[in-house]
DNA sequence: TGGCCAATCGGAGGTAGCCTCCGTATATTA
DNA sequence: TAATATACGGAGGCTACCTCCGATTGGCCA
């Protein structure tokens, strides 16, 4: 299948290197880190650094990818799950995690959903779907509401995992966020008055 | 009260230029938009633009401050509203479209939370307690459920102002992601059930 | 083993944006 | 009109991005 010869051994470790130290910078200091900084920490040059990933998405990719792949596998397992509900939090609690992984990462997945040039944009896309389908379960199932669509619910997701990077680390905060979301998705009870009251004008 | 010297002629006019032109930039190009280009197109150089305005939260405050300080005073008539739950929606949408008044606003604004040495520290926080007395009021009244904090529904608000301003404009957008938060923070019906699904770990 | 060359490396250098500093220009006041 | 406080402007030092190409080297073959 792969017609490509194997990478030269020195290319093979300059590459392993650059992704454990690209995996570091990102973690400390967002995915804005210096990627002249990572060279040096991986004692290559900048040259290197740009001929093995020519953008710094494509370093993202390299390190994201593999997670947002099983993403997707797990959205697909949890289809068979009993309580679609349950199966849909505890999709989202990863999707969130995920996309928690590093400083500016929300604002990134976003940013590839919406452009199909993105090297990212298969795999996202392949995940978002998933998801989607999992979301369309607990609405056929009567249990969320009908009227809310699955580009808006990753969105709030992923604005979970933005707003957990604003602030100071607090390890419970997502759990009560997404309580949140998961609440307001859920179908309201139909009795009088309750269900209106978002939809009062000022 | 004011014991300072009225601007020179020419410094009150630059002042004003560079107030317009970092209005549209910010507007075109997010609050990253090049402080150069700004001093150019207000025709003065980088330098009186770092006089006027010794860095860029400086500039963002200039532009801001007035409209947050009216958020605050907003919360605060509200107070006296019929209906809690609707007072506290309506100030909700009101500070999700000021923090969306540019790209990357919301990062700033979040960031000037946590950061007492900012300028716009005082008029924010502020503005944030206003909007606390609404939720506590809400609160009490037993419409929205009180295990929740102020920080954590500014947090959400904040993130659907980011959110927003992650995709396409879709006008209606923010109105549908801002009844999701308030139909997740509306006491939810105790019957059997509904409300314990959130919990559900994985 | 030795030599060749394709693959790989490294960093100089061009671009852009941030911010400071200080010599020059000018609005204001007397 | 002259003196002076005030304000101007942009050169220059810094950091980061990214490209290009001469120097280097790993791997293969005789």
């Amino acid at each position: 299948m792969d017609t490509r010869r194997p990478m030269r051994a020195d290319a093979r470790r300059n590459y392993d290197h650059l992704l454990v130290q690209a995996g570091e910078a990102f973690q400390a200091h967002g995915v804005d880190a210096s990627l002249e900084d990572i060279a040096r920490a991986a004692g290559v040059g900048i040259g290197t650094l740009y001929r093995h990933f020519p953008n710094r998405d494509a370093l993202l990719l390299a390190l994201t990818e593999e997670r947002f792949d099983r993403s997707r596998a797990s959205a697909e397992a949890l289809l068979d799950a009993a309580d679609p509900v349950a199966a849909l939090t505890s999709w989202l609690r990863r999707f969130i995690a995920n996309s928690a992984t590093y400083r500016g990462l929300p604002e990134s997945v976003t940013s590839v959903l919406t452009n199909p040039d993105s090297s990212l944009y298969a795999t996202c896309h392949a995940m978002q779907d998933a998801g989607g389908r999992l979301l369309a379960r607990a609405q056929q199932a009567g249990a969320v509401r009908p009227d809310v669509s699955a580009r808006d619910v990753f969105l709030m997701a992923a604005a979970i995992g933005w707003a957990n990077s604003q602030v100071p680390d607090d390890p419970e905060r997502i759990e009560r966020l997404l309580s949140l979301l998961i609440d307001g998705l859920s179908r309201p009870y139909a009795g009088p008055g309750l269900p209106e009251r978002a939809h009062i004008v000022s």
